[in-house]
DNA sequence: CTATGGCACGGATT
DNA sequence: AATCCGTGCCATAG
């Protein structure tokens, strides 16, 4: 049985106050926050049991055959099963693989997947100026700050600055740290020519007719350099398929991290929907708490607090206020997740199981009107998390919400649909999303156009598709 | 003259 | 109150 509990001003706002902070953040930065906790308070306890969210029953893997059949009802309807261990994202199986498996998937930034690359070659004093730089990247994977800034902000020569650039601009995703689009490629076909041979040509071309081959010239360079249009040609598809213009996407369409927005996000879901193993059954949706069990004050300590001596009752008592008061906010921060979740995926179902051009518009506002909720607590608990899809897309939730990536999709598909020879200017974009039911300007389409990655119309004829 | 990108404004959203 | 987003206007390049 609970204490009786009493509004104590202090401890409500303790209360609250925590619950927002532990609503903000990740899966992962929530276990983080635990472990320290488990450390420092004797009086907190993870204790390392599943239990079904319907039956109450302890199971050895979610989500209990059992209520999954009873709550199978008809349509897309969400069944959700907090998985108590959701550090590993297990696609199908979860079977009873005991906690001390509890492995933390390689979860990197493009920025630390390079330091550690770049930490193996340089020194300690070296790391810090990688370190800055990497932190200076735009979300193309370039750099656009000069190294002598770099220098003077961290007080070092620039000649240790570019020393570091050049190890760093040769790691993987090679041509990262460069300051502009031909100095990537140029950067990029190094590394290649150190692998395989690579006709001196390529090398020719970028180095001495840039401006014409940006502006697809073809013919001008082959009379320039002397050589015949043909092998012009072949350097441009040489390029086109094995040099990339955005080299940070090089790395994350190995899948480690999604990119939305230009902004990385981390390979690691807070949320996973995965169809129903038994057809046409409802979506399952679930949410993580990023911890192997359930936390709760250990009730040795809390029955033994009656018969210690008077000095240690006052530290204990707090320690088992603390964690009771942890216990009790993670497992808040839970609910909410969960309701959040189930909202969200019954209104964008269609996105979910199609594509983005599915994604119908969705307010945070809104939803926190259908919970009962206030704005400030949906937007804590969308930020920084992010949701696995069952085509095995990972998307931050605030995907969800977004207004225009329908359009985007509509228009990324025209462009990709379209004849190569006359591509579309913006212009005419628009007229052609009208029919779709998209009414844009023109200098809207313009920047989704930006945000897709995709050259302007007059670039575009045959160019890297992004 | 047409197509784009930059700047900045206003309204909605957080 | 701060931020984001769509859009209009204008300068610039071809």
């Amino acid at each position: 049985m609970e204490l009786v509990y009493l509004p104590d001003q202090r401890q409500v706002t303790v209360h609250l106050a925590q619950t927002m902070r532990l609503l903000e953040m990740s899966n992962a930065d929530l276990a983080v926050e635990v472990a320290q906790e488990l450390d420092a308070n004797p009086a907190l306890q993870l204790v390392k049991e599943r239990l079904c969210p319907h039956c109450g029953r302890r199971v050895r893997a979610l989500p209990c055959p059992a209520c999954l059949a009873k709550h199978s009802g008809d349509g897309p309807i969400v069944f959700l099963s907090p998985r108590l261990s959701g550090s590993g994202f297990t696609r199908g199986s979860d079977e009873e693989s005991d906690f001390s498996e509890d492995r933390i998937p390689q979860t990197e930034s493009l920025a630390e997947h390079l330091l550690r690359q770049v930490a193996c070659i340089v020194g300690e004093a070296e790391q810090r100026i990688a370190a800055n730089i990497l932190a200076r990247l735009d979300e193309r994977g370039l750099l656009t700050d000069r190294p002598a800034d770099i220098a003077v902000t961290l007080r070092v020569p620039v000649e240790a600055v570019i020393c570091v650039l050049g190890v760093i601009q040769r790691a993987d995703p090679s041509g990262v740290a460069t300051c502009d689009l031909r100095e990537s490629l140029l950067i990029q076909l190094e590394v290649l020519a150190e692998v395989g041979a690579v006709h001196p040509l390529i090398r020719r071309v970028l180095l001495e007719e840039w401006e014409p081959l940006v502006k697809r010239n073809y013919a001008a360079i082959a009379r320039r350099l002397g050589v015949a249009l043909d092998d012009v040609e072949e350097v441009v598809r040489f390029i086109r398929c094995n040099l990339t213009p955005y080299p940070a996407r090089a790395w994350q369409d190995t899948g480690r991290v999604v990119s939305y927005l230009g902004r990385s996000v981390y390979y690691q879901p807070d949320i996973a929907i995965s169809l129903n193993p038994c057809p046409g059954g409802p979506l399952i949706v679930e949410v993580f708490t990023g911890l192997a069990g359930v936390l709760r004050v250990d009730p040795v300590i809390k029955s033994g607090l009656a018969e210690m001596a008077e000095v240690d009752k006052v530290e204990w008592a707090e320690y088992i206020e603390r964690a009771g008061l942890l216990a009790k906010c993670v497992q808040q921060r839970g609910n909410t997740m969960r309701r959040i979740a189930e909202i969200i995926v019954v209104e964008q179902v269609a996105f979910v199981l199609g594509g983005d051009v599915d994604l119908k518009p969705l307010t945070r506002s809104v939803l926190a009107g259908r919970l009962c909720l206030h704005e400030s607590t949906v937007s804590r608990a969308v930020a920084n998390k992010t949701a696995a899809l069952p085509n095995g897309r990972i998307v931050p939730l605030s995907i969800f919400f977004d207004r225009s990536l329908a359009v985007r999709d509509a228009v990324q598909s025209i462009i990709r649909k379209e004849p190569r020879a006359a591509p579309f200017s913006d212009t005419q974009i628009v007229e052609l999303l009208k029919p779709q039911g998209y009414n844009v300007a023109r200098r809207t389409v313009a920047k989704y156009r930006q945000m897709l990655g995709i050259l302007p119309a007059n670039l575009r004829g045959r160019e890297v598709p992004a």
